[in-house]
DNA sequence: ATGGATGCAAATATTTTGCATTTTG
DNA sequence: CAAAATGCAAAATATTTGCATCCAT
């Protein structure tokens, strides 16, 4: 059975997602840990943000141009099923958790003869702030 | 300013993408007109698919690894603002509307203090055939 | 005939992987 | 000390683009 280390690298990438709110992609969080002085390879960015994700440490979103960008998620949200609004300005993001929501979708699944349906939603809008 | 032409690749592409009801790649689409004799580059694929895309003709989806699917919806569908539930079997698909979901969600965005939220949903299932 | 469309190959962009070396537990 | 993690560069993917040629209008 695997091990999970505790290396310099991973802390540093860890502490970075922590101190932000917004999706960033692997280069740019590559970039941001080599400003900072932590010399982290890429790869090591990639493999570490693709583990966590599948330990649901993080959580993921496709580009329209099929980047994909990397947020941590508030700790309680991280462990239950829930979707993102992002600011299409400033990026930042805000966690939607929506029990009738999930009611609502399973049942136009069910509705189809469908079984075991799951589903993915995304919400983009501009945040109070941007829209001045 | 431009003007559509119609050539025999488009033709073809077209003609295809009308006897099918799944998504399917562009690559995966270039295989198949290939198959059936008829001459198209690959390039070429892709880029009628894209202005396809861009003139609301076909519904693009991002697969999980980031690669692009096309499907032609239904005419009637295709110039409304809709959703798509898929099979992860045989991947048919079938167009989900739902204007009370349309109104819920903007809610979610609303409450929030965000405006012009816009949403992307989609629907992963079992159909009641490939369950069997 | 004229400008859009095509084909091919080269270029991009992103992410993955092989392997020798370093590091953690 | 063994197994896991890293770094680098090469490889793999998916899609785009430059450009000469072709063809629909």
């Amino acid at each position: 059975m695997s091990t999970q280390r505790v290396t310099r690298q991973r802390t540093a990438l860890r502490e970075l997602l922590d101190e932000l709110d917004e999706f960033r992609s692997a280069q740019q969080l590559h970039a941001q840990l080599l400003a900072r002085g932590a010399g982290v390879g890429l790869a090591t960015v990639y493999r570490t943000l693709g583990s966590m994700a599948q330990a649901g440490e993080v959580d993921v979103l496709r580009t329209e141009q099929g980047e994909s960008l990397y947020l941590r998620c508030a700790p309680l949200a991280a462990r239950t099923h829930h979707h993102h609004l992002v600011c299409r300005v400033c990026g930042r993001t805000v966690d939607v958790a929506g029990p009738n929501l999930e009611e609502y979708v399973d049942g136009i699944g069910r509705g189809q003869g469908f079984v075991d349906v799951e589903h993915t939603l995304e919400l983009r809008g501009t945040c109070a702030a941007c829209a001045g």
